[in-house]
DNA sequence: TTAAGTGCAAATTATTTGCAGTAAG
DNA sequence: CTTACTGCAAATAATTTGCACTTAA
């Protein structure tokens, strides 16, 4: 826990930058604000459309929020996030995009990573018959516990 | 798949009674309409309130939307349907409560059981500490393999 | 210059709720 | 009788969309 560097200010944009045209996307001004809010610091990062509008704001980098909508389905359909449906009422981004399990606290409706090894798929899914896997999502649901 | 007889449909009204009965929920008609739609043959069962809805009115017992509503909600709270999170935007209900896998097909937006051995998972899961889990969510997400 | 991106405000969709009437225990 | 249940219509909440304006290429 630092506080942020000129330097590191400079790092964030950059990978921003990068990350939009790894996806083939327009370095818009929101954009940029937005990218830089989901992997500025180079770490995993899970949102809704909510909590990212309401961090754009607070970074004096104000996105409306239908921006911050159809943005967050842009950088879905490039492949540079992965939505993650835990809570049916709304829909959670994880800018870590391979196949990995979910912890999701149902107390605070919060989404975290889970270890690749939080749960271990022994051998591949039986698949039905003229089907394919697209993915697996695993969720861990979380209860604080009564102590 | 045989028609169903006299006898069937006798069947089906009393296991849908006693399924109300041990959630202890008042057997009232439109909630017995229901109850014979989802448990009526004793096969397991995935709607949303939508297809349950419609197929309600279909078999002549029509039940308001609003109704049907919060049948579910009250037969979820009576531990006697599963409440299962795949699509955002719909939540889809299951007969059976028991912690189990699921196919979801993409293409057409419908869930079905995944036998209990789909996936394997070994060993329990890992828990952060000050946590228990309360569910282990597994979909197995399939599209139609194109050939 | 031009197609894509943005921001409002209005529209949609799934779901919930207020409330007056109805039915189960 | 009394409290829970039902149904409509109106309210919500998350998300999408139409459209005039702006901006990156």
């Amino acid at each position: 826990m630092r506080a942020p560097t000129a330097q590191d200010r400079a790092n964030a944009s950059t990978l921003a930058a990068t990350w939009l045209d790894s996806g083939g996307l327009r370095p818009t001004r929101q954009r940029l604000a937005l990218a830089e809010l989901l992997v500025g610091d180079g770490r995993d990062r899970h949102v809704t459309a909510e909590s990212l509008f309401e961090a754009a704001a607070a970074a004096g980098q104000p996105v409306s929020l239908a921006t911050v909508y159809n943005t967050l389905r842009a950088f879905c359909a490039a492949g540079l996030l992965a939505e993650v449906t835990v809570d049916g009422s709304r829909s959670y981004f994880d800018t870590r995009v391979d196949d990995h399990p979910h912890y999701f606290w149902e107390d605070e409706g919060h989404l975290s990573d889970a270890p690749n090894d939080a749960v271990r798929l022994a051998g591949e899914p039986k698949v039905p018959e003229g089907a394919e896997v697209a993915r697996v999502d695993v969720i861990i649901r979380l209860r604080r516990r009564e102590s």
